[in-house]
DNA sequence: CACTGGATGCTAAATAATTAGCAGATAAAC
DNA sequence: GTTTATCTGCTAATTATTTAGCATCCAGTG
């Protein structure tokens, strides 16, 4: 089991949440399942988690506190290209296109002006 | 089983390739597969995805041919909440800057350009 | 110290996903 | 119209995932 094969359909709902929170006990990752099952059992996907390399636990307190290894940043561009290339045949500009038509990104003027500015910095660098 | 259910992991692979080429018989889903089984695997894999209401499909010369029923659009936005909430924030700022930082995201100066072209044009908009 | 609540490690059972194989159909080639 | 190649539908077996249960350990409390 290495870290690059794809996860199971639990293993995939609980990375999630890690990402989400940054950190969780097994209790936790439970009661942020919306479709829960017993204790035993999320404590038992954590323990398969971390063998194959995604999770690590610290002791905190009576019990561990679970973190994904691969930081956030990392994970957020893996997934990334994935959806770019599933979906948007490699073009970021397609994609901003979709998630600006997005109503759930909830952007303010200032929000938009905001990425305007990283798009001249990135602008700048590339030229 | 409704089509919100969560696909599981070859359900998923199977479903990634018809969004990324539109349209596919069994046979060329199974080439596509990085890590394919038997042929007999994949055309079970496409009726269970069907019956699940995720794919259709129309006979075409000897075969099927299958797509997906969901739009790309649909399917891509759905995507896209997703990773925004679980990585993000559901902050599109962070998203765009993350997706700016991406050397695979191949941004040309044109690209970018375009892209605030939009921008603009949603901050019209928004006002 | 003994007790209690809540945690862990492990094992085994139940359920779901994945796969291959075979019998019958269908279209094209000869 | 027969043959051939390739498809479909179905069934059953294998393998992986998901789950619960139990024995044990550990920290705090009376």
């Amino acid at each position: 089991m290495t870290i690059s094969d794809p996860l199971s359909r639990r293993e995939r709902q609980i990375m999630d949440i890690l990402y989400r929170q940054g950190r969780a006990t097994a209790l936790e990752v439970q009661q942020s399942l919306s479709d829960p099952p017993g204790y035993s059992a999320v404590r038992a996907l954590l323990r398969i988690l971390e063998e194959k390399g995604h999770v690590g636990h610290v002791k905190e307190g009576r019990g561990y506190v679970y973190t994904p290894i691969q930081s956030k940043d990392r994970a957020a561009g893996h997934a990334l290209r994935q959806m770019l290339s599933t979906f948007f045949g490699g073009s970021a500009e397609r994609m901003v296109h979709t998630l600006l038509a997005e109503p759930d990104a909830e952007l303010s003027a200032e929000e938009l002006s905001r990425i305007e500015a990283m798009i001249r910095e990135a602008k700048e660098a590339g030229r």
